[in-house]
DNA sequence: TCAATAGTGTCTATAAGACATTATACT
DNA sequence: AGTATAATGTCTTATAGACACTATTGA
């Protein structure tokens, strides 16, 4: 009976009788160059906000996405030609100013992804962009994308302080040294050598796979590691102090 | 030259032209009740899935809400006449199979509220019921309800152990057995009554404002207290072991 | 041998876990 | 006095912070 019911409903349910907000994804891609936090932004090729920078976002393929993770990850790729980064979502953002076309929302996505020129890309999208974090505080980006930015920049530092999320901004295999390096910058903050190595090497994370370089080309070898497997999930109970 | 351009693209943009996901917003209100955590659901009047149990939730209205999280309040307050209650983001569920209607984005809040009887509450809603969460997982709920639950459930819990955040779903003021008798069954697990008073006392989130029955009305009589300004957003740097 | 980077030893500080003990009420 | 609940004392354990020290490489 509720069968019937509710198939007698479907049957004439039309999505465009009523008035829904506008939703899409966006995706912010960070990495880190040259011991800076960057982002890639995108420039709009279309109204609105033609030519101003943003994050790569989108509306979901009704036909090809069918989840909206999938969404950001489609984003993600054609961007990056990157395949699996790490990719969370961070939050969803609605009401009816932030975009000129009328009430939106989007969910915002943070991906972490090593260094790779945006010439290596695949197709070499032209519109994308590496940008220093602290270098886009002056620009005129569309949107709201400034504080969607903020937000998952705090989220990335948040995280920083009690996961080991900094293993995917960088290339494995990769030295404690480069590991420490990335948690700073990303934490913005100066961390302890033996603090930060009994982390790692207690938590039983990090893979040994031989010997490397140097920073700089000077000095001792240094051990060199990857993630081991589920360290991704691992959640320290105490967190490095602010 | 920017601003005409896009004048013109808006003048004539029409958010039915293209096809979108139908989006809503659903609440999980949590409180205690009889040393249970209890979950607020309501019975769907209408189609698809009339009859089934499912969150209280719905779709924005473009006219009166200007924030999806004012959404989120309407909801809650047109169910239980909680005006402020603690309310936060947990996260957005968009899939193709979610909704027969088709392709469906929900973002999930989740509600702590001091335990009120249902029938208290404004209008005395009489589709709304409490539910205790461990009597739920035979209920044939709407939609993919039964995950969101569980997503909000496990946010409770992680929370719970770097947070203050079952202040919320007690009423103030309260005695720190009390505050630690939410704080265990929010975190399914048991606590050393030292270990708790010792952090609450440190953190200073909590003022004492006079002296109260104990529980089961027998013994000393225990201090009352109310969660201190800013209580809410501190995070303790080491939490509670698993 | 020097400089540079990698890696360790060890003491202190902080806060949680365990559990015994004392305090204050009512009957 | 007996019992129930609130609150505290104190020892142990775990892990971060500070900082000096040793190890290994190349020039």
């Amino acid at each position: 009976m509720k069968l019937t019911e509710d198939q007698a409903y479907l049957s004439q349910y039309d999505t465009k009788q009523f008035d829904i907000p506008i939703y899409s994804v966006d995706v912010a891609i960070y990495t880190l160059h040259e011991n800076q936090l960057n982002i890639l932004l995108v420039q709009r090729a279309q109204a609105p906000e033609v030519g101003k920078w943003s994050l790569p976002g989108g509306f979901v393929d009704l036909k090809e996405d069918s989840t909206i993770e999938i969404t950001a990850k489609r984003k993600l790729l054609s961007k990056t030609g990157v395949n699996a980064p790490h990719l969370e979502q961070v939050s969803t953002i609605g009401n009816a100013s932030r975009d000129p076309r009328g009430w939106s929302v989007t969910t915002l996505y943070m991906a972490l992804i090593p260094y790779a020129p945006t010439e290596s890309f695949v197709e070499a999208v032209a519109d994308a962009q590496w940008w220093p974090i602290n270098d886009i505080s002056g620009l005129d980006l569309a949107f709201d994308h400034h504080d969607l930015i903020n937000t998952a920049r705090e989220r990335l530092k948040n995280k920083t302080a009690y996961t080991v999320l900094p293993i995917h901004i960088i290339r494995a295999p990769f030295s404690l040294t480069q590991l420490q390096q990335a948690f700073e910058i990303l934490m913005d903050k100066k961390l302890e050598k033996k603090s930060f190595r009994r982390r790692m090497a207690n938590a039983e994370l990090l893979k040994e796979v031989g010997e490397g370089k140097p920073e700089g080309g000077k000095g001792r070898p240094a051990a060199l590691y990857i993630p081991a497997p589920g360290s991704e999930e691992h959640l320290f109970t105490r967190a490095f102090n602010d």
